[in-house]
DNA sequence: CACTTGACCTGTCCGC
DNA sequence: TGCGGACAGGTCAAGT
């Protein structure tokens, strides 16, 4: 789930929540989880407030008036959830929500706010980070400095795409969008919807797809994506929002998650393959391999 | 160079 | 109902 749309969802919700707010402390039940030292946080964290949120890839940056920035991936099943100090779980609280009380057993990090809010890194399977250093450091961060160009930003044309996408004519397509140093967002999910729209197979390698083919995947990709943000992210199992809310998206997909379903150009069943190691989901017909 | 596999962890779902 | 195995949004390292 956390993919670009849900990410930037989520960046949005916290600038809407907690800019501007100082932290009060910081405890953390899960040494993977929080890769700073006790006298970092002690110096740089606690204390300071919170001036920008924002997102590079798949990563959260949330910068502090120290000089310092928090820098955190969700990886699979992370979530950063807000909760305000004069929030009440259960009767009366939406019932889109996946997040009924907090902390619960998945709460690694929990972070006080000024104003009795607080701030909780839920991740159910641990794989998900949250480092610290200077903000000076965040472009030669090990996972920062390695990402590819933003796929929705304003710069990011067609023709960088194409030229990106022609480096490696002997890869296959689904691989190479989901390869964060080519192309910085797009998970498993957007790339099985965005390929799906093109009507390419997932292992085409890019040498084989002609130049419209490709105009029409990256046409395809920023759309999908864009379309998500709108609807919120997608939410298959545990992904939330800043305020502990489902995604929409999959309401809508095409493919993913609809093994069985009728493609909706063809009503072929949707199936399920492999592919780059990852669940693939195609239209047989639609996405044939030539 | 391209691709696969396994690790990192825990929960859930499916078949027997 | 219980139990074992497969599988899950993402990266990273190592092996073929």
């Amino acid at each position: 789930m956390p993919e670009l749309p849900e990410v930037e969802t989520v960046v949005r919700g916290l600038s809407r929540l907690i800019i501007g707010k100082s932290i009060k402390s910081v405890s953390c039940d899960n040494a993977k989880s929080l890769q700073a030292s006790r006298s970092t946080i002690d110096s740089f964290v606690i204390g300071s407030s919170i001036v920008a949120v924002r997102r590079r890839g798949k990563g959260i940056i949330v910068e502090l008036s120290s000089g310092y920035a928090m820098l955190g991936h969700l990886k699979m099943t992370g979530q950063m959830v807000y909760v305000a100090a004069d929030a009440r779980f259960g009767a009366g609280h939406p019932n889109d929500s996946l997040v009924e009380d907090l902390p619960n057993s998945t709460t690694r990090i929990t972070i006080d706010l000024d104003d009795a809010s607080r701030l909780y890194f839920n991740d159910v399977r641990k794989f998900g980070w949250i480092k610290v250093m200077p903000i000076h450091e965040l472009e030669t961060d090990s996972f920062l400095s390695k990402l590819g160009p933003e796929a929705l930003s304003l710069d990011f044309g067609v023709d960088d795409f194409t030229k990106r996408m022609l480096r490696y004519p002997n890869r296959n397509i689904k691989a190479l969008i989901l390869d964060q140093s080519i192309l910085a967002g797009v998970g498993n999910i957007y790339a099985d919807e965005s390929i799906w729209m093109t009507s390419v197979h997932p292992t085409r390698v890019v040498s084989s797809l002609s130049k419209t083919e490709l105009g029409e995947l990256y046409t395809n990709m920023r759309s999908v994506m864009n379309i998500s943000i709108d609807l919120g992210g997608s939410t298959n199992k545990n992904y939330v929002n800043a305020e502990g809310k489902r995604g929409n998206y999959l309401n809508f997909a095409n493919v993913y998650a609809r093994v069985g379903q009728p493609c909706k150009r063809c009503m072929t069943a949707i199936v399920k393959i492999r592919v780059a190691g990852r669940g693939t989901h195609i239209c047989p017909i639609c996405q044939v391999l030539v």
